[in-house]
DNA sequence: ATATCTAATACGCAAAAAAGATATATGTAA
DNA sequence: TTACATATATCTTTTTTGCGTATTAGATAT
C-alpha cells in the first residue's frame, strides 16, 4: 500500500467502511439430497425470506472463528467442516447498507445436521435441487414448497454446490458428510447426491479404494435384512 | 440476520469494524516462468519489504470494481482477467489496524505485464519459484536475489499459484496469459511455466485439440528462421 | 534452383486407465 | 434349506495417455 493509504489508517472515523459478515451454508445430505440449513427473517428487510445463518466479524475476531461462532450460536451446529468459499460485497446486496459477507460452507452428517433442527420452527433443512449442469436452481422445504431467498443468498448457495461438486472426485469432502464409519453403498450415495447423477458402482467402488482414502474396518453394518455391507472408514491420503 | 443483528445495523458507529481492502496478484509468465507484480514498500510498516498492489475498498464500490481500479491506478494494469481468489482476515495480519482482504487474481500476457514495468523503479516483476508439490516457495527478482514479502503476501502468492494449477486444465485460465492469437509451443510453454514440469508434446498437442476450446486461424508466426507454427485463437467451449 | 536445416505436424503403437456389464459370494429371513 | 437382496469379484471393451518416429513446410545458404 502507498503513503496516502497509510495515513488514511491513522483517522478510522475518516472514510466510511463497509461491515464485514459471514454467511454460512450449512450443508448435509439428507435422504440422498442435498440439505442447507436456512433461517427464516421475522424482521424487515426481507421479513418472512429465508436466509442463511450470519453475523458480523467482529473487530478481534479472525474470519473462521466468525464463522465458528456464527454456526454455534445461531444455527446449533458445532464441530462442522467449514471452509471459505466466496466473498461477496456487491454495493446493493442489502438494503440497509454496505455488507461484504465471506461465505462459508459447512459439512456435516445427516444426524448433526437433524440434532441442530429439532424443536426449532424457525430453522429448516431446506433441499436443493439444481440439475447435472447447473441450471434449475431451487430451494424446496422438506414437503415441497418453493423457499423465497433473502438478500443474495440463492447466489451464495449455487456457488456452495458448485464448489462442492468441484471438488467431490479429487478432495476428501465427500467423507465430512457422513459419520465416522460408512459403507460404500453410502459413499455413492452422497457423491449421486451432490452431482445429480446416478453412478456406476463398480466403478466407483474401484475408484475410491485405489485412492487410498477408505480404509476396511472389518466391522459390518447392522440391522439389514440382507448381507451387511463392510463399514469403511476416511483415511487421509498418505 | 436476527433482530440483533438488524438494530445493531442502525448506529454504524456502535461497533468498530474491520477495514477492507483488495489485494491483486497480477501474473503473467515471463521468458518461461511465473511472474507478479510487486511493489516496493517506501513507508512503515515493513519499509523495503516488497507488497502486492492494494487499496480500500470504497464503501459505494463493488470489490470487482475496487480490483479493477487498483489494477489501473496503482499497478498500471488494465484489462487483465480478474478473479477472485480468497479472503484472508487474520486478526493480526496487518499491524496497524484490522484490516481484511479480498484477494484478486489477476492474468495478463506478456506484453501486457512489461508495459507495467516500464519505467518504474518501485514496481518489479518478480519470478515465482515453487516446487511441483507447492514446497520451497520464493519470490525472485529477475536477478534472483530473493524478495522479502510484506504482510502475509507470501501466503496470497501460494494460493494463487495453487488455484492457477488447479483450474488450468480444465479451465480457460492459460489463454489469458497469451496473446489472442498463438502457437502450440507457447501455450505448452505456459502450461509448463505454471506446473513447473515439462510436458509431452503430441499429448498436449491432442488433448488440446479433442477440448475443442482452440481453433486455427490459418495464419502462421513470423520471425522463425524455420518452419513457422500455425497461430491459434481461443474458442470458448461449445 | 537446390540442398539443408529446424521445428511443426502427423502417425503408429504399446501401456495404462477407466468404464460397463456380468457373474459370484455372502449373510439374513422366511 | 431356500429365496432374496446386496456386496464383492472377474472379465471385456473402450478410452486415454505416453512416447518414439516419420513426415512436412518454410527459411536460409550455396
Amino acid at each position: 500500500m502507498s503513503d496516502d493509504d497509510f495515513l488514511r489508517n491513522y483517522d478510522p472515523q475518516a472514510f466510511a467502511r463497509p461491515s464485514i459478515t459471514v454467511d454460512l451454508v450449512l450443508l448435509s445430505i439428507r435422504g440422498g439430497r442435498p440439505s442447507v440449513l436456512l433461517m427464516r427473517r421475522t424482521a424487515p428487510p426481507q421479513a418472512d425470506r429465508w436466509a442463511l445463518p450470519g453475523g458480523f466479524v467482529g473487530i478481534d475476531e479472525d474470519l473462521e472463528a466468525a464463522a465458528a461462532r456464527v454456526a454455534r450460536d445461531k444455527a446449533g451446529i458445532e464441530g462442522a467442516r467449514l471452509e471459505q468459499l466466496y466473498t461477496f460485497g456487491a454495493v446493493d446486496r442489502d438494503p440497509r447498507m454496505r455488507i461484504v459477507t465471506v461465505a462459508y460452507l459447512g459439512l456435516m452428517e445427516e444426524g448433526a445436521f437433524e440434532d441442530a433442527l429439532r424443536d426449532t420452527p424457525d430453522r429448516l433443512g431446506a433441499v436443493l435441487e439444481i440439475g447435472p449442469t447447473g441450471e434449475g436452481f431451487a430451494a424446496r422445504s422438506p414437503r415441497g414448497e418453493a423457499l423465497p431467498l433473502a438478500f443474495d443468498h440463492a447466489e451464495i448457495l449455487a456457488a456452495a454446490l458448485m464448489r462442492l461438486r468441484g471438488k467431490l472426485d479429487w478432495s476428501d469432502v465427500g467423507f465430512s458428510l457422513l459419520p465416522e464409519r460408512f459403507t460404500l453403498r453410502q459413499l455413492q450415495e452422497v457423491h449421486e447426491a451432490i452431482l445429480g447423477t446416478s453412478l456406476n458402482k463398480p466403478a466407483f467402488r474401484r475408484r475410491m479404494l485405489d485412492k487410498g482414502w477408505i480404509a476396511p474396518t472389518g466391522a459390518r453394518e447392522e440391522g439389514a435384512s440382507f448381507r451387511p455391507a463392510e463399514l469403511f472408514r476416511f483415511q487421509p491420503n498418505t
